[in-house]
DNA sequence: TAATTAAGCGAACGTTCGTGCTGAAAAGAG
DNA sequence: CTCTTTTCAGCACGAACGTTCGCTTAATTA
């Protein structure tokens, strides 16, 4: 009945590549050969694990998820509800971004860029997980909001947008600029914005540049 | 000696229309075939024009600066320097990226996350431009606080920095979700930051949605 | 007007792309 | 151990890539 099973550990080894190509190059520029010829194993070997090139694409974005939800979300999670957890998100996020995890910098970053402005299953992933984390960081904002800690006027989605466009900029920056700089940057802004928003500003935690 | 002298309408439409493909699907999605059967041209015809692929993305590079100067950084310095200025400068982008000048959104932005992790004369010349973004934005804010319009403190660099994060992250937004509130998130947000840096908040023209 | 120089086209180059086909090695089932 | 089933390497395919080569045609100069 059942033949030679798929190798798992090296399925997973090629998606695992697939992601760092992609963060660097992108997800077209990412090509099933150089993949093959950089993991040891044929090119018709590697495609039969997936049968066509928009399945390793959309396999890609689902292992970098893994990655992401691993590297980022739920270390923040580990912290109770509030603004500490607010502030370990966005935190966590530059962490992840400038220890170089995809060694393009955020891989969600780099993809959403290139699929933001054509159609396909693809760009469909890659919204979706966008608005999975968008979702996220408002929820989180919002039970700090709902605790106390940020006022009442806060709006979440508002703040959620603030805090992320600091983020995603650091990214950006660090990457093209080779500079350092952008990730304290975004963290004075982050930690600005947060206690300018926060009912109790000295609750924030975090060590201060401008001491 | 001289013979027939190339035609500039035509190298002008190429490249516009190289810079909108390219803003779309990025300079290296841009092909040589497609491009000149977009045109009425032939590929080889084309190809003199530039004499290689790389030389047509740089100049498709310079082209685009022309474009965002036109659009961007002309209107904003009819404004006398100071905080109207500022404002001018990044309304005024959020209504280029808005009005689609380019149908994926901002060139550079596109460009600039498929080039910032790969090294070449094509990453360079983005790289170069963002520098030079960034320092516009950055003197811009300066000249405000030398007018006294912004408070002694304010550092502008890190500014500078937090309101072109706002703008660029409403240009993705916008784009992944086709969701025309990123505009408004931002405009929003460089109001309220302005109006915390600045020395007499009631100064800061545009509308305000707080109404 | 005649000579000269370069523009722009069509065709083809070699390479790489994603994708099938074929055959041999490999692993579970009986 | 045999049989069956599936993986995986090798090879080839058509299409598209950037690029080159002649050839024709048009504009400029003498």
């Amino acid at each position: 009945m059942a033949g030679r099973p798929r190798d798992e550990r090296t399925r997973n080894r090629i998606l695992r590549r697939a992601a760092d190509i992609a963060s660097a190059e992108g997800l077209e520029g990412l090509s099933i050969g150089r993949l093959a010829a950089d993991l040891g194993v044929s090119k018709s070997g590697l495609f039969g694990y997936f049968g066509s090139k928009e399945e390793l694409q959309l396999a890609t974005v689902r292992v970098a998820a893994e990655v992401y939800l691993q590297e980022v979300v739920r270390p923040a999670l580990a912290a109770p509800p509030g603004l500490g957890r607010v502030w370990r998100l966005c935190d966590g996020w530059l962490d992840y971004s400038e220890r170089r995890v995809f060694p393009g910098g955020c891989f969600f970053f780099a993809v959403t860029a290139e699929f933001d402005a054509r159609p396909g299953r693809v760009r469909d992933a890659v919204a979706a997980a966008g608005l999975e984390w968008n979702r996220l960081v408002t929820r989180t904002v919002d039970d700090a909001r709902r605790l106390g800690e940020l006022t009442e006027d806060t709006e979440p989605g508002q703040l959620a947008f603030e805090l992320t466009a600091f983020l995603e900029t650091a990214n950006a920056v660090s990457l093209l600029h080779d500079d350092p700089a952008a990730y304290r940057r975004a963290r004075t802004a982050v930690r600005t914005r947060l206690r300018a928003a926060a009912t109790d500003p000295a609750a924030l935690p975090g060590p201060d540049p401008a001491a």
